[in-house]
DNA sequence: GCGGACTGCTTACCT
DNA sequence: ACAGGTAAGCAGTCCGCG
């Protein structure tokens, strides 16, 4: 029998898959595994069914097609296994209609489809337009008969349908308000909920912090505390790497073909099993280096016995871990496996157009996971530039994959047992370093999201968060607003953005006071928007709602009201969560007195909360957010604009010279402690929002342009923000000429030693002109890398130089997707550049360079009184007379 | 036929 | 497929010019 489908994910259908025999919840043998040898052999895993099942947490829901039930994935802890559990509540899919059933019973192609079930008068709760209302419930047998068909499917017999668009699976959770990621049971074939309490000394903390918010929202507290409190257990997983075979080296095997041989795999477990497993092949070089004592080399003679070994642990880990497995290791092996004559119900792969899923686990693909750009920007904070397992994991763990000189096919066994091992190695340590950071961010992340782990880390953040609210409005029994409906009742934007091309205003950007600044404080607000979410009462169905009473409650700067009678959803939601994070679990986090573990989880929660907060604001104002609200996204802005124009006017009206600012900051001059104080106290009693002093520098150095600042710490350690010298593209001896230069500004104490700076600095400078001049720069210190964001045949406009690069590598034999880093030099001949592995010294354009040094180094130098002009004056007059 | 003014494209950054 | 605002460098176009 099959487990699933992947109808329920848009996916490309297996007709069937794997021979998982899972009995149903009616089933009444003891719960335990059975593996039983022969079977093994074709990799097909029986269980026999839990009647009843201990404590177990929900990893995933899906649809089981040929059962045509839900499917939940329970972790249990101690056997440290999976178990299904089929839905036998007879929920069934639908979607909704504001016809009466009478109306929609003339529908003669609806009343004969097939998959109809039949219909059912429900009551829901408008948000948009503040009423009741009455719908009929439109019951199917399957999920593919309310929608996804290319044709006849209900909802496109109907004029206008509600809740059709969701997926079953997310559907089932919302209806059921199942707690992804909490601990259930299954007691005599029942789903039974376990009930999680935190301890009492945090639930009366709790109490006290929020005693003076309405009940309505010390509710979502108190559920929230319950999510980020329950313990989160320890999944055991594997990773998976393979290797292929490449008969040319600059190809990457193809996963659809699969043509070429599996000739290395590895897995690597979080039980501390280290396995390769490696092909014997004629004509492989001897030698190479030592593979560790601990891993386990397995000469296989077969590739099938390769497969079948990986298909064994595809079908006995309850999580496994690949780098880019949905596009390549689980694809590839797929189809491998097919041509080697397995049939589809022994591969336990379930591949759909862009993702691979497994039939037992919960496959984990972390390359989706670390290219999400929340993930990347806000859980680590951006130490991570580029997507590639040898960039994530130098710059996380700091060791990266094994470096190549030849193809993996000429690799010795040894050396190639060596690289293979190395990238599941570093993969699984992806997940376990910082006491398994990842996983419990995941895990909080799929609790705070209602979503399955496998949808959880394919999907963007307003995928999260959309989630989140629909799960919501099922609880409170809001019928989910459809986005077109939201886009016609609350239309047009009022403002007008500053850059051509966008929807409406932003934030405002602070003139900057040019020149160097010593003391100066910043000060910002905490979460700007979510802040303002939450005290403004913002939500789509609470801006420009439909009480003329509410007129009068305007939005400063826009003609847009709020509501004045009835709490927003996304107003609790995020500010719920804000609080929740500003209060208590980002001090938390940094407070030593607790012990480290502890300190740990609280950190998980804090980055988790982080990444929601911060995209809040814009999936609001974001097209495919499905409840996109164009007039809410620009109302926040226009109050943010608000909060900082008057929190400046307040400023200087107390004396304070405010020297620059940015959307949420103001950055002080020498201000009092009393000064600060009093501007705090202001901001909390007029705004209702938390202003605090975010850092002080020692001085800072601003020139005229926004977005580009110098600030030295107390310490002299030195913030960089925006210069050119800090940016990834430009060439690294400007890099660490500009750094040399900033280490130096980092020693100035007070204005008075700026003339000693000079002095180093132009040394610097000169050094760095004699090199390029001289030509001592190696070629790669001078090349520019700047990612290409899509093919190089996509640039129809215009054919910016890394393209040309690109173009010219292409000829050469390279290939070339987007999201290359395109290393080039500036030339005197051609088309002025050439890629980094086509150039040589001599035809550098060494005048280029000189500028690049110019420009770079006076985005400083000019704000603290030091002339590059001068500068380069008195170097090249010097540079004249040493030739 | 050429150079300056201008606009638009692209990337990388800030909040 | 979270937003808008800013900067740098370059590509491409237009216009004037005996």
């Amino acid at each position: 029998m099959t487990v699933k489908t992947l109808d329920e994910f848009g996916f490309r259908t297996q007709s069937s898959s794997p021979k998982a025999a899972i009995a149903s919840s009616q089933s009444h043998q003891e719960y335990r595994v059975v593996k039983k040898e022969e079977k093994w052999e074709k990799s097909v895993l029986e269980v026999e069914f839990p009647k009843n099942l201990p404590e177990s947490c929900i990893l995933s829901v899906t649809y089981e097609g040929e059962k045509r039930a839900a499917c939940l994935k329970l972790y249990e802890p101690k056997s440290k296994r999976i178990y299904f559990w089929y839905d036998n509540t007879g929920h069934l899919p639908y979607c909704l209609s504001n016809l009466s059933i009478n109306e929609l019973e003339k529908n003669i192609s609806l009343k004969n489809h097939p998959g109809l079930d039949h219909l059912e008068p429900v009551k829901k709760f408008d948000p948009i337009s503040d009423k009741e209302v009455n719908m009929t419930k439109i019951i199917a047998k399957d999920p593919l008969s309310i929608g996804g068909r290319p044709s006849g499917s209900i909802r496109d017999l109907i004029p206008k349908a509600w809740e059709a668009h969701i997926r079953y699976h997310h559907n089932y959770i919302y209806d059921r308000q199942l707690f992804v990621g909490m601990p259930y049971k299954i007691v005599n074939g029942n789903l039974v909920s376990v009930n999680y309490s935190p301890p009492q000394d945090i639930r009366l903390t709790m109490e006290k912090l929020f005693e003076n918010e309405s009940e309505e929202f010390r509710g979502y507290i108190d559920s929230w505390v319950n999510l980020f409190q329950c313990p989160i257990p320890s999944i055991r997983r594997v990773a998976l790497d393979i290797e292929v075979y490449q008969s040319v080296s600059t190809r990457i095997p193809d996963p659809e073909e699969a043509k070429e041989q599996v000739i290395a795999a590895s897995l690597v477990d979080s039980d501390g099993l280290e396995r390769v497993l490696i092909l014997r092949r004629k004509d492989v070089r001897e030698g190479g280096t030592k593979v560790p004592f601990h891993v386990k080399l397995e000469y296989c003679d077969d590739e099938r016995q390769i497969l079948r070994e990986i298909f064994k642990a595809l079908i006995e880990y309850p999580i496994v871990l690949t780098f880019n497995g949905d596009d390549f290791d689980l694809r590839y092996l797929y189809h491998r496996a097919e041509n080697l004559g397995y049939k589809k119900e022994e591969i336990p792969i379930s591949l759909g157009n862009e993702f691979a899923l497994l039939n037992y686990g919960v496959h984990v693909d972390l390359y989706k996971f670390f290219f999400n750009r929340s993930i990347q920007v806000y859980a680590f904070s951006q130490k991570y530039t580029e997507f590639s397992l040898n960039e994530i994991a130098a710059s996380i763990l700091g060791v990266g994959k094994v470096t190549l000189d030849l193809s993996v096919s000429e690799l010795t066994y040894t050396q190639l047992a060596e690289y293979c091992h190395r990238d599941s190695e570093i993969t699984l340590k992806l997940t376990t370093f910082g006491d398994e950071l990842l996983m419990k961010l995941i895990m909080v992340l799929v609790r705070v999201s209602r979503m399955p782990m496998e949808d959880l880390t394919r999907q963007g953040v307003s995928g999260w968060i959309r989630n989140l609210m629909y799960f919501e409005h099922r609880r409170l029994n809001y019928l989910i607003p459809l986005s077109e409906d939201i886009l016609e009742t609350k239309g047009q934007v009022a403002s007008t953005a500053i850059i051509k091309g966008k929807k409406f205003k932003g934030a405002i950007v602070v003139e900057p006071k040019p020149g160097f600044h010593f003391n100066i404080a910043v000060l910002d607000f905490a979460s700007l928007y979510p802040s303002i979410i939450k005290v403004y009462n913002l939500s789509y169905e609470t801006i420009l709602c439909p009480h003329p009473e509410c007129r009068s409650n305007t939005i400063p700067d826009l003609p847009h009201w709020v509501c004045r009678r009835k709490k927003g959803l996304s107003s609790l939601l995020i500010g719920s969560l804000r609080d929740m994070r500003v209060r208590w679990y980002k001090q938390k986090a940094k407070d030593k007195s607790l012990p480290e573990s502890l300190r740990n989880l609280y950190n998980v929660v804090q980055l988790t909360l982080k990444v929601l907060l911060n995209a809040s604001y814009g999936v609001m104002g974001a097209e495919a957010f499905e409840l996109y609200c164009p007039p809410l996204a620009e109302a926040v802005t226009a109050i943010g604009r608000y909060s900082i124009t008057k929190t400046i006017e307040k400023a200087n009206s107390l004396n304070i010279n405010v020297v620059y600012g940015d959307t949420d900051s103001i950055f002080l001059d020498s201000p009092t402690q009393r000064q600060i104080d009093d501007l705090v106290q202001w901001s909390e009693k007029e705004l209702g929002m938390e202003l605090e002093i975010d850092k002080f520098y020692r001085y800072a150095v601003f020139s005229k342009l926004k977005k580009n600042y110098l600030g030295v710490y107390p310490d002299g350690s030195v913030d960089i923000k925006g210069l050119s010298g800090k940016k990834r593209h430009m060439p690294e001896f400007l890099k660490s000429a500009f750094m040399e230069m900033v280490k130096t500004l980092g020693e100035v104490k007070s204005p008075n030693d700026f003339d000693q700076a000079k002095v180093k600095i132009q040394a610097i400078v000169r050094t760095c002109y004699t090199k390029l001049k001289n030509k001592e720069y190696p070629l790669s210190s001078l090349a520019l890398n700047m990612m290409i964001s899509k093919p190089p045949s996509r640039y129809t406009k215009t054919t910016p130089q890394h393209v040309k690069a690109a173009e010219l590598l292409t000829k050469a034999g390279h290939e070339i997707k987007a999201g290359d880093i395109i290393s080039f030099v500036k030339t005197t001949n051609g088309q002025g550049v050439k890629p980094l592995q086509l150039a040589s010294i001599n035809e550098i354009d060494v005048d280029k360079y000189v500028e690049y040094l110019e420009s770079t180094f006076e985005q400083v130098l000019d704000a603290v009184g030091i002339s590059m002009d001068e500068i380069m004056g008195i170097t090249k007059l010097e540079s004249f007379f040493f030739h």
